[in-house]
DNA sequence: AAATTAAATTAGATTAGCCTAATTTTACTT
DNA sequence: AAGTAAAATTAGGCTAATCTAATTTAATTT
């Protein structure tokens, strides 16, 4: 139907529009893909002929409706293949993303659905971000950085805004796990270190950049 | 590492090689990869450069060894994948050819290992065929077309050599499945009919081309 | 052995997705 | 408002994988 290229641009235009605001830019979508800002300007013409964007030349580019469904089509089958790989394969948090990356280009409506049938009806992937049902609706999560709760304030940890491997391995080494309670303990005003409790029991001590990385709820 | 299509072309080529002998001819080889025969010359020499085939101007391909391990490798991977769509998801049989065909695309060796070890390492497909081994070795089968047999003759129902979806349509249909005893009661000469017996009790004819999609052991 | 037919190859194009270099458009300063 | 910097686009090329048309090589028939 289309092509994994194209379906790694929607993706990623996707996301851009999430986090960036309605108007995706050249240079950010090349960045993103991590190729040449005149290749994206060629791929977005192709894009636009087949009404998956709208494309106004120097002015940026949105999904149409149909972008936007197969975007979030992507992202679901993506985070099903990652609760797969980690609950049924056994393979790690920190491993998963690149084979998903080439497992979520695999979809029919039909495979999707089975799979999301085998797995339970996750309601999460394995960083806790959020899967989209089957009509493309992704809850709306109401998670805050743990960098913005206050001396006393706790929460549960839903998800990461760091996905790299090297980050998850992190907080496994840390013992803070998905599902954990999060107490802010203390901030320290020098340096910007918080003193968490986790879990009612140990107490820790992490960096700003790591509670920048960790949702809590 | 090798794109989709050296990755199809292996296999067509290692199909080839079992069934039609030693040495590939391009027509062949564009028959069952459904191009024209100068696309394939044109990959043979792209292949031949990577030292996947051995490859001579008008006189055929062969695979080398590495080609063969990379063709067995994706054969496994199908049969693993067919395994997970019929066992784990729900499909039937004559459903996963297909979906197979695009996820024996996706494999490193650890995913292929740990989807071998979920499926319980199984020893065939949902048709029957023999699954490779992680060294890549495939089990001689000592199975017969069930058009072989004469009467009173009988075996166990353990392949297919006609994967189309109509042909396993019909063996649903006549009730015949995979481990079934079939044996044979009568065969008609005048239109090559096969009075058959299934697991010692219904009694059932089928034709000589059906006869002739059947292994048994 | 010559002639014919069939199979394979070469030559020259096409498309998707990418590139670099040059140019144009937009945005930001002064 | 003019000048500069940054962003985006055009122009022209490249590679993998395909195509058609023309040619060459091999196989088969007379």
């Amino acid at each position: 139907m289309h092509s994994f290229t194209e379906e790694n641009y929607l993706k990623a235009i996707y996301k851009l529009q999430e986090t960036n605001g309605e108007v995706v830019a050249t240079s950010a979508l090349a960045q993103v893909m991590e190729v040449h800002a005149p290749s994206v300007t060629d791929m977005l013409k192709r894009m636009a002929g087949k009404k998956l964007v709208t494309y106004q030349k120097s002015k940026g580019v949105k999904l149409t409706e149909r972008g936007r469904q197969v975007a979030v089509g992507i992202i679901r089958n993506h985070r099903l293949w990652e609760v797969f790989l980690v609950d049924k394969l056994g393979y790690k948090w920190d491993e998963v993303h690149d084979l998903a990356e080439q497992l979520e280009h695999i979809h029919t409506e039909d495979l999707t659905n089975k799979l999301d049938k085998f797995l339970g009806f996750p309601k999460a992937d394995p960083h806790g971000d959020p899967i989209p049902d089957a009509n493309g609706v992704l809850p709306k999560s109401k998670a805050v950085l743990l960098s913005t709760l206050k001396v006393g304030e706790e929460g549960m940890f839903t998800g990461v805004t760091d996905h790299t491997p090297a980050f998850l391995n992190y907080l496994d080494k840390a013992g803070i796990s998905l599902g954990n309670n999060i107490k802010v303990k203390a901030i320290e005003e020098f340096d910007q270190t918080y003193t968490l409790q986790i879990k009612s029991n140990k107490e820790i001590i992490i960096s700003n950049k790591v509670a920048n990385g960790i949702l809590v709820n």
